[in-house]
DNA sequence: CGCGATTTGTGCACGCCTTCACAAGCGCCT
DNA sequence: AGGCGCTTGTGAAGGCGTGCACAAATCGCG
């Protein structure tokens, strides 16, 4: 829902290939098409078809093949898809090549969690700057890092060239640092606090509410049980649209 | 504070089937629906129109409005919706009135983290038990839990009547995890790990990846990047930009 | 050199979701 | 009592995404 639509822009350069407007749809699959393939090239595989690799991400093959073809044709019939090519496709359309810097604000009890977890480094990010606005909190060393006074955020990410914020502080002060971020020249946010930030309509937004997830699963189990406990007729007739996906998974 | 007029409590409905089967995209925003709901009430607000509740909610009024028409109609035409009438129908739609028994597979550096979230506590559900498998981190106290022994898990899933686990290991143990979970019965999985899992139809899985939502992010990054470097200066001054949306949202 | 096996890329149909636009219903004011 | 303004609930239209099914393309082999 963080999403914006965004105007075709014919606008062709004639160094850089053109950027091509991908459906949304697509994009948050891409990331899980890149680190399926980067499992697989650390197995030794040189080319991948549709089907393995669909089955290794967890999707329909004819979806991921539609995927990938709008990224151009980077695959060889009869043969399947490159690894290491697509890799360095899906790489680039992500923008993952510049190894991108990533502050993060708010270190409490998430945050803290979220400065050291190596998924960022490994896929592509660097945490490069930590902030708060607690002084117990300011001078702290984690990981390596030193959090900083959130006044300080301006100057630093225009020393740090910091394009993407994350925001794991406590609802009541989140639109106040997602101001502070805009101001600083962010234009990316991850937002773990719940609640609807108000932006630029140029800055992305992206949410995750770890007790939303929750929630939809007490759904679902709310759901079960009333099918289950049913007394009449249509207890059996359960999962309606659960996901197929039975497949191998990563294995080891 | 008062809503007892409403004849047909959740539980039981006369021209409404108990369970609605809602669409899968209303699922989702329900829980920031009552989110938005909860902090309506606690400004003291009796009732909210359409147009209000989906400001607070960042969603568009007519979409809510179908939305909470899944459930029935709990509006009155001319007023509004009844905002604690409100609350207690998606409260027991996703039901959180059990205040749900959750458990917790990983205390590394985001399992700690989620041990400790004040979020769910808050929102319905009670983290109960937490598990690993590294015999350094079995016995250690975490937020008044003990972490017990993945072994121990079938048996205090069944005496603590769990039926959600969350997931917070490294990837190659996620499957295994899981494995464990739904071999202890657990039907509803939160996974925290990069991957596939592979679970039985019955079993509803939703994943989190903290990486995925940063190169979403990277992706529009890019993209942003190389609309601006564009010869011209339409960027700025025809403004392409998007819809105004609904920004101006949470009204402060 | 041609043939068959294999796999990609895609046209098409279908279903879900979103959004608009408006009639129906409700309360308040005169 | 009646009218008026406000708000819900919903029919209809359009857009987006998914999955099927198949033609096109490529490789290996005889």
């Amino acid at each position: 829902m963080s999403q914006q639509r965004h105007g075709s822009t014919p606008g062709e350069a004639g160094g850089v290939p053109a950027f091509p407007d991908l459906p949304e749809a697509t994009i948050a699959r891409l990331p899980e098409y890149l680190r399926a393939l980067h499992h697989l090239a650390e197995t030794g595989a040189e080319t991948v078809s549709s089907e393995g690799l669909a089955a290794a991400a967890g999707v329909n093959s004819a979806k991921l093949r539609k995927d990938l073809s709008h990224l151009g044709s980077y695959g060889t019939r009869g043969v399947g898809y490159d690894v290491s090519l697509l890799v360095a496709q899906i790489e680039y359309i992500l923008g993952l090549d510049e190894n991108r810097a990533v502050c993060l604000v708010g270190v409490g009890n998430l945050g803290h969690a979220l400065a050291g977890y190596a998924g960022f480094a490994s896929r592509g990010f660097r945490v490069v700057a930590l902030f708060d606005t607690d002084p117990k909190k300011v001078g702290e060393q984690i990981n390596g890092l030193t959090v900083r006074h959130l006044d300080d955020l301006e100057r630093i990410a225009a020393e740090e060239s910091i394009a993407i914020g994350v925001i794991a502080t406590p609802p009541g002060t989140a639109q106040t640092v997602a101001d502070a971020l805009v101001a600083a020249g962010v234009t990316s946010i991850l937002n773990f606090a719940p609640g609807v930030l108000s932006v630029p309509s140029n800055v992305d937004v992206r949410k995750v509410d770890l007790a939303i997830e929750l929630q939809i699963l007490s759904f679902h189990e709310h759901r079960k049980a009333s099918l289950t406990a049913l007394p009449g007729g249509r207890a059996a007739a359960a999962s309606p649209d659960k996901q197929p996906e039975d497949q191998e998974a990563v294995g080891s």
